[in-house]
DNA sequence: ATGTACCAATCATCCTACAACTTTTAAAGG
DNA sequence: CCTTTAAAAGTTGTAGGATGATTGGTACAT
């Protein structure tokens, strides 16, 4: 049996090593990493290659290139990247299916492995949304109540789901803002919220699934709604 | 309010074009594109812009360069080969969970949007599972039993849905192939086939959902004890 | 203090050259 | 004629340099 040469290729090792680098925090989100010539010198390569390696990661969604500025890290999770150039060429309620699957097997998940300091996280999620209600502030709602779902789904403590959520969760939020007209009155069903955290902080799978399930009939109904227009 | 000028570059837009033209299945999955020299002439850019693009994509997992050969298109769904990259640092187990919660939902959906092809298409996986059961030909057998699953899936009509369990299911299989001893008898629980294959073509969508989950125990188990060999 | 012009840093694109590898072609030997 | 071997052509990989475009800061004049 003939052995495929495979010889790693310098362009991909040095995609792959700045890679590592962002995913261990070397070079956190936001931050400008060094420029070209420097990183020519570092990892001894030609300028061809760093930045046939640096445009790869662009395309993957991990760094950004300002001309004339530098280069930023822009996310530390690529798959997050791919979904949102993905979902941008798909339907919202296709999107929204997946994401009511997700949550909620992250919420059966979150009944079995919730930790002491995820119950706080969520009824603070819980307090904030209902303060916001009170002083009308949308925005603010909106933000906590992402908060407390995606809290949902870190306390599964599966890590491909939340990085599979987060992304999705995020550009539903950013299609459902522009279709908001800013009069229309919002409701707050804070009994979904209470009764999703009651599920699971009392380990009751089969309940948390049921409310994710009431939760997203209700935002699918409203997305119909606001699509209507 | 400021926009940024976000002038598209040309390496974005060439790779833009070559997705596009690989999405539209102008090159083939498996097929040589043109060589770099009449791409460059193609899309008018200088061959270092263009391997940029080219690089792109190949780190996407759509294209793959073979030095002193060509360029091959790989895949034609990039969300695909960025969850591949991404489930092989996984945990198998994690990638289990959110098979279930993908498959469950398309299941649901399935009873929903099911054709009368999706039946007659089932209906041939199952024939051909009983077949290959008899034969002992595990091969075939698992070949059959993914091919009923992707079809729930398909079913389901929802793309984004479609996309993310294709890559999965594989992945998983291919684990599961590596664990599996050879004589280790396997078992065909045909009844969960045949009962989800009824809740589908009855458009009952609890049932369809309540058989995934039964199914997803059941593989569980398997690779859970498989793994601990 | 403010606005303008200039300069330096940085990425974007282009060009040429050669190396490494693969496939095809042609030659040589039987 | 067929097989083996060697050369040639074709293709991607890497290197280095040159110029343009954009950004951010500095110094100067007002």
């Amino acid at each position: 049996m003939i052995r495929k040469t495979n010889r790693t290729q310098l362009v991909e090792q040095v995609a792959s090593q700045i890679e590592k680098l962002i995913e261990a925090g070397y070079w956190t989100v936001g931050e400008k990493i060094p420029p070209e010539m420097e990183l020519v010198d570092k990892f001894d390569v030609s300028r061809n290659t760093l930045r046939e390696a640096i445009r790869a990661l662009v395309h993957a969604g991990l760094l950004e290139t300002r001309q004339g500025s530098g280069t930023i890290v822009r996310s530390a999770n690529s798959l997050g990247a791919a979904l949102r150039r993905y979902i941008k060429k798909t339907a919202l309620l296709e999107t929204l299916d997946v994401r009511l699957a997700l949550e909620n097997q992250a919420a059966q998940l979150a009944a079995e492995h919730r930790s002491e300091t995820d119950l706080l996280t969520l009824e603070e999620c819980i307090k904030n949304c209902r303060k916001a209600v009170k002083n009308h502030n949308r925005e603010k709602f909106i933000a906590s109540d992402i908060r407390f779902h995606q809290t949902v789904v870190q306390s599964s403590k599966n890590q491909l789901l939340i990085d599979l959520y987060e992304p999705m969760v995020e550009i539903i939020y950013t299609f459902v803002e522009d279709l908001m007209a800013m009069d229309v009155p919002f409701k707050y069903e804070e009994e979904l919220h209470l009764e999703l955290f009651a599920a699971i902080q009392s380990h009751d799978k089969n309940a948390a699934a049921a409310y994710v399930d009431s939760y997203m009939e209700v935002l699918r109904k409203d997305v119909v709604e606001m699509m209507e227009d």
